[in-house]
DNA sequence: TTTGTATATGCTACTTAGTTGCAAATATAA
DNA sequence: TTATATTTGCAACTAAGTAGCATATACAAA
């Protein structure tokens, strides 16, 4: 596993996403850094962190790519596959706890698996 | 449900999904018919096609949006919610008949779920 | 502490999926 | 056949993400 350096901005973007249950779209952190770094610097830094396994990445409905902490560092790749909920009122991106099912599929192989629930939050259920 | 106007374009368009397993991104139709019609008609049809629930539409992983038949034209959007499987390999991304298993999640109000999966197909494993 | 170098950053320009506005064309109902 | 709402083509635009390259910086080795 390779390593990257701990640069003032790589430090800025894991304070950022510590504690953070959500993921955040690529976007959002450009926008929420743009006085810091540039926008080049935060898509390099989420690859390499993504590459190292720190971060996990996953493809929004409507939108675009959003990044979020790698909640279970234990084994190669077994992290990939919880869920995810993202809310339609407050935006809000979750990542989920259950387990995963994945229907059986015969012959054939499975290497990546995404489930992306959209809906309400129990905050935004009012 | 509101109709569409069956022009010479959307009728090339549904001529090609016709029969089809597989889901064909935008990108490719614009390719595809780029002699027959411009890339604007194609993304309206596109869209025009999913209002009316001819054409359901799934996120792509690394890529965009991909369009597929609406196989059970049943009852209101009830089938949004099979499964996908997307070939590393060849590129092609099907349907699954499998129904979806959604997490029970307490105080959320689930509305669309959407389940990705990728990996190697019966074709492209030998 | 100093220095050498691989790695990281800023900047500018670019690529490309998808959209918008508007005038011209066409499907369809009357 | 005609009137009109819908659809299309075109050109210009928006915005997410990328690439090249010169400069800067983290970090290991001396």
């Amino acid at each position: 596993m390779e390593s990257i350096r701990k640069t003032k901005s790589v430090k800025a973007i894991l304070d950022f996403f510590e504690n953070k249950e959500e993921a955040i779209s690529a976007i959002d952190l450009v926008e929420h850094f743009q006085d810091d770094m540039n926008k080049t610097t935060v898509y390099r830094i989420l690859k390499r962190l993504v590459e190292i396994g720190t971060l996990h990445v996953l493809n929004g409905k409507d939108d675009f790519r959003w990044y979020a902490m790698q909640k279970y560092t234990s084994s190669y790749q077994q992290s990939e596959t919880h869920p995810h909920f993202k809310c339609h009122d407050c935006g809000k991106t979750k990542c989920l706890d259950q387990e995963l099912f994945i229907p059986p599929l015969p012959n054939h192989k499975i290497l990546t698996a995404e489930l992306l629930l959209t809906g309400q939050c129990e905050d935004c259920l009012s």
